[in-house]
DNA sequence: CACCATGTTCCTTG
DNA sequence: CCAAGGAACATGGT
């Protein structure tokens, strides 16, 4: 359930029910999600402490707790990798697979379960400092992004995942970014055009407000393990229409039409990882590669 | 069995 | 020192 809007959703959704809430307990099952602090060291934290707010930055979770007698509050950063889910359950829960981290909250559970274990839940705030700009903040314009591709030659896909360039966008809204920008994912970072860099900055933060606005809207269910849960990073409460993934324009589409154009949607392997667009809609061609000695204006 | 998966970090190579 | 590429992490779905 991981980009950016799928945790700003979920950041709106905890941030009331947690708001007051009193850790009486801690349980860690993976120290892993931890590190580097260790579990003694968050388990003392912790127990106590009092939640006063929650916040989001790309894709990290930011809790603050205020702890008894202690002046400073306490910071906790939460990420949810590929796979974590984050939510609040009844005290006594059936038996629930893997559970990384569980937070007793008088009746209820704060509960961080992630099957594949790739997220976090940590003291260690220092990934925060290598963020770059919210793409949704005014500081993201469209010039800081075309300074931050200036001076690359990956392909601007690849480019787009660098959570310097911009913090929050993924797999999924990369691809989808570049489809509304109408600009190739092969194309050279460094080579785009003013126009594609403006188009590609303006599509960026339509692409992620929509979602955010979609998600806000869909009736959620964080809590919920249906199996088929897999594209739409919201659990959907049951009955809830599927307009979540049928948002979607490019991802996962391949060799369905172009819903601008009807050509066939094509797949490609960058970086390791996949990437979706349309051959027709976005055309590889930017800065021109040479400088033109020819007849051509 | 093979390949795929929403992410980040670390290591190697150039 | 920096950029780029790839593997590793761990588990499950198709």
């Amino acid at each position: 359930m991981p980009e950016l809007p799928e945790v700003e959703v979920l950041v709106r959704h905890l941030s009331p029910l947690l708001k007051g809430k009193i850790i009486t307990a801690v349980q860690v099952h993976r120290t892993k999600v931890l590190l580097p602090t260790s579990p003694s060291q968050f388990t003392r934290a912790l127990r106590g402490a009092r939640f006063t707010g929650l916040s989001r930055r790309g894709k990290y979770l930011v809790f603050t707790l205020q702890r008894p007698r202690r002046r400073t509050p306490l910071t906790l950063l939460g990420h949810l990798g590929m796979t974590g889910r984050m939510y609040l359950a009844p005290a006594s829960p059936p038996p629930l697979r893997h559970v990384a981290v569980m937070l007793r909250l008088g009746r209820q559970n704060f509960i961080y379960e992630d099957t594949r274990y790739f997220g976090r839940l940590t003291l260690d705030t220092s990934a925060l400092a290598r963020l770059g700009p919210e793409p949704l903040d005014p500081e993201f314009t469209p010039d800081a992004l075309a300074r931050a591709l200036s001076r690359s030659s990956q392909p601007v896909k690849v480019k787009l995942l660098d959570q310097v360039v911009v913090a929050g966008l993924g797999n999924i809204y990369a691809s989808e970014s570049l489809f509304r920008a109408r600009v190739s994912p092969c194309l050279s970072a460094r080579k785009l055009t003013h126009k594609q860099v403006y188009r590609l900055w303006r599509a960026i933060r339509h692409v992620l407000a929509e979602a955010i606005a979609c998600g806000s809207t869909v009736p959620l269910n964080h809590a919920g393990h249906g199996k088929r849960d897999g594209l739409f990073y919201f659990g959907r409460a049951a009955g809830a229409p599927d307009f979540y993934a049928k948002r979607l324009w490019v991802y996962d589409r391949e060799g369905k039409p172009c819903s601008g154009c009807g050509a066939s949607i094509k797949r490609i392997v960058q970086a390791t990882r996949s990437s979706y667009y349309c051959p027709r809609c976005q055309h590889q061609r930017g800065r021109p590669r040479h400088r033109g000695r020819g007849k051509t204006s």
